[in-house]
DNA sequence: TTGCATTGCGTATTTTTTACACATCACAAA
DNA sequence: TTTGTGATGTGTAAAAAATACGCAATGCAA
């Protein structure tokens, strides 16, 4: 029997990034009630779970990870933890938590998680048919104190974000620099000048150009290019600061 | 009765500054063998204790602060949770924590918290004695995974500085440009140009000068400042970085 | 009175950021 | 085949920020 720690979790908030806009997946929870079957009420939370006697607790946000998408060694980092006392206390999440999980402490501490997918890959699983992606500035009812934990992961992205290259978690393997340009305006909040754009990226020696070029669009075919996390392992002491 | 959570501490890597250096805040821990009353070993620790059954992890952190130092109401910030299984299971913290905590679990949860003081006016209290300033390049032998713990604060510390008007928790009320670009070069490990700091410096418009000089020097009197909480709080959108 | 150490202030150079314009390409419609 | 449309690729000038560095002023001490 896989015993969990009663009052320690994590909760991974999933970006994933598509048709320039960034998404946030989230799983829908719904009580009924057990006589009459009405439904109590209907929310969503982010990707979390216990943590097992025993487990690393990175360990178990790469669990909940692949439980939830399937995907693993991708981008995931701690960003905070959350452990206020009257986390779980709102009325609708005792009463889940009763129902689902009885034996869990009133006061769980959670260790949030930030994690990156290209979401035009993620196919939908039919085992996870609760599980739905929701842009980022339409979110619906969130339980717990998840409200606080997205907008906090947010604020962590953007900032890991112009520092570091790990953007090309979220867009496919290979990508066009305006792809890569709506990404960093979409987590950013601002608009970019495409030319100036293209112009720090020339420096990034890690974006590599491909000999290919775009194909079915109804437009001039833009290049290609790839992210070389090696050529970037090997230069980061060449500091990165987009400054934008 | 306190009641404290068996499986989840707080960890407060307190920072001081005072003679041009950074300091940590350490408690020495040594253990003697029970019959002979031999020291079996020595070493420090950062700050931490347990948290209290119906505490917020944040308050546990503050209460901390407060039996350490005596402070509150000072920067004291999370920075990142400890969370691997072995990281209480080395054989001098198991002997530790076997004799003085024996009730606790083999999987603590630590939640490290960044905190900054001014330690020249920290006094030493007698009630302390085994609490003691050790210059960050000059650190003792360390307990359970304090050595991380302390490498990752002073990250946080120098990213923080660079965004956020945080080093006046570490100067006295009123302080001399010099002073403040001391604490800057230590903490950023880098030296600055006395010229460029002054004009830079100039611009922040919440470090206000006094009709003041400093005193009992032996060369010329420098300008005396203070740092306006107020001032920036209504300025912060005018945004700040060192780019040092 | 002079020497010493440190403060205060200014200017020139380099680098980075920002603003902006025009030609090119590839498909699609006429 | 020609032309229109929409996005791509490149260059240059101005503004702002960062860096390098010189020199006079101050105040105590010898």
């Amino acid at each position: 029997m896989d015993a969990f720690i009663n009052n320690l979790s994590v909760d991974c908030v999933i970006f994933g990034f598509s048709n320039k806009t960034l998404n946030v997946l989230l799983t829908k929870r719904e009580l009924k009630d057990p006589d009459s079957g009405m439904v109590l009420f209907t929310d969503f939370t982010v990707q979390g779970h216990h943590v097992y006697k025993g487990e690393n607790i990175n360990d178990a946000a790469s669990r909940v990870l692949k439980d939830k998408t399937g995907f693993e060694n991708i981008f995931l980092e701690q960003f905070y933890t959350f452990g206020d006392t009257d986390r779980v206390l709102k009325e609708r999440d005792q009463l889940w938590i009763k129902k689902k999980y009885p034996m869990i402490s009133d006061h769980v501490i959670s260790v949030g998680y930030c994690s990156l997918v290209d979401s035009s890959i993620l196919m939908p699983d039919t085992s996870h048919q609760d599980t739905v992606w929701f842009p980022i500035d339409e979110l619906p009812e969130l339980g717990f104190d998840h409200a606080k934990m997205i907008a906090m992961a947010l604020d962590f992205l953007r900032n890991k974000l112009r520092h570091e290259p790990i953007g090309f978690e979220l867009l496919p393997e290979k990508f066009t620099l305006s792809e890569m340009q709506s990404l960093y305006e979409v987590i950013l909040g601002k608009s970019i000048d495409r030319r100036n754009f293209s112009k720090k990226v020339a420096q990034m020696k890690f974006i590599i150009p491909l000999n290919e070029k775009q194909k079915g669009v109804a437009h001039r075919a833009a290049q290609v290019y790839i992210f070389s996390k090696d050529v970037y392992e090997r230069t980061k002491k060449d500091k990165l600061i987009l400054s934008y």
